[in-house]
DNA sequence: AGGTTGGCTGTTATTTAGAT
DNA sequence: ATCTAAATAACAGCCAACCT
């Protein structure tokens, strides 16, 4: 075997020579591997399927929720959003205390696991927007709303730099995870000066099926303008403009 | 190509137990 | 004391769906 004797410490795998510590120090072997059509067929990898299974539902899953919310993720999701959704539904399903292993899912998960889900790493709802704001879900009607009462823009929301106006967006979608379907709707404010005048207040009510079964969700999100004589311009292309899960009803 | 999960085998070297 | 077989340890590859 060999063993490694420079200064120079290696993790990983460059060519078809792989490197790693040991608790005798850092090695460095050929690399292995194991047959793709094993994995489909040996009854030796049937928990490999079955993770399999769950890891892509997970996939599909967020795929649905992206799909939906596609509107206002548009100017505020950064490279890694899928990633990070993935994982997170990963958890939801590993949350289903119901279905056997490689079944389990969704809907008998735990889709609450997905409030405060922030789909821009850059720009968080969290450590941008401080206006309280109330989420209400109302299934009987199939009213997702957001209510914020009047605030002072430029104290309650941190706006990056260039910032010079902004707008407050929501969503609300009723999400069927078994069909891949959805329904959606969204709504903004005008663009509003980021200053020290006060909003009105603010009411957007997104309506969805009334009386729906399925897993509806709110998401609240500030987009960020920069005014340049006299034109409203997204900054930076909305970069770091924060959305984020932020109520959620797991359905029926 | 990489990031996101967990599970399992193939390959290899080293360590330990057993046998001569 | 020395050789051999088995146990141990570690990682790569691979699967699933999807996006940038």
């Amino acid at each position: 075997m060999a063993r490694q004797k420079g200064i120079i410490k290696l993790k990983g795998t460059i060519g078809d020579i792989t490197f790693y510590k040991t608790q005798d120090g850092h090695l460095a072997r050929e690399k292995g591997g194991i047959d793709a059509s094993r994995i489909k067929s040996d009854p030796a990898f049937q928990r490999t399927r079955e993770n399999g299974s769950e890891f892509g539902r997970a996939g599909k899953a967020g795929k649905v929720l992206r799909t939906a919310l596609r509107a206002l993720l548009l100017n505020s999701a950064d490279g890694r959003m899928v990633s990070r959704l993935t994982q997170q539904m990963v958890k939801v399903i590993q949350a289903d205390m119901v279905s056997i292993r490689g079944l389990r899912n969704v809907i008998d998960g735990e889709v609450d696991l997905l409030v405060g889900f922030e789909f821009n790493i850059r720009g968080k709802l969290g450590t941008s927007l401080f206006a309280p704001f109330v989420g209400t879900i109302d299934r009987v009607t199939g009213e997702i709303s957001i209510d914020l009462a009047s605030f002072i823009p430029s104290n309650m929301i941190a706006a990056p730099s260039g910032t010079t106006h902004f707008k407050i967006i929501s969503a609300g979608a009723e999400i069927d995870f078994e069909a891949e379907t959805f329904i959606e709707a969204h709504s903004e404010t005008a663009i509003l000066p980021w200053d020290a005048t006060a909003t009105a207040a603010i009411n957007q009510v997104n309506a969805v099926t009334p009386a729906s079964t399925k897993p509806l969700f709110l998401a609240l999100g500030v987009e960020f303008y920069q005014e340049v004589n006299g034109a409203m311009y997204p900054l930076k292309n909305g970069a770091f403009n924060p959305l984020a899960v932020v109520k959620v009803d797991g359905g029926v």
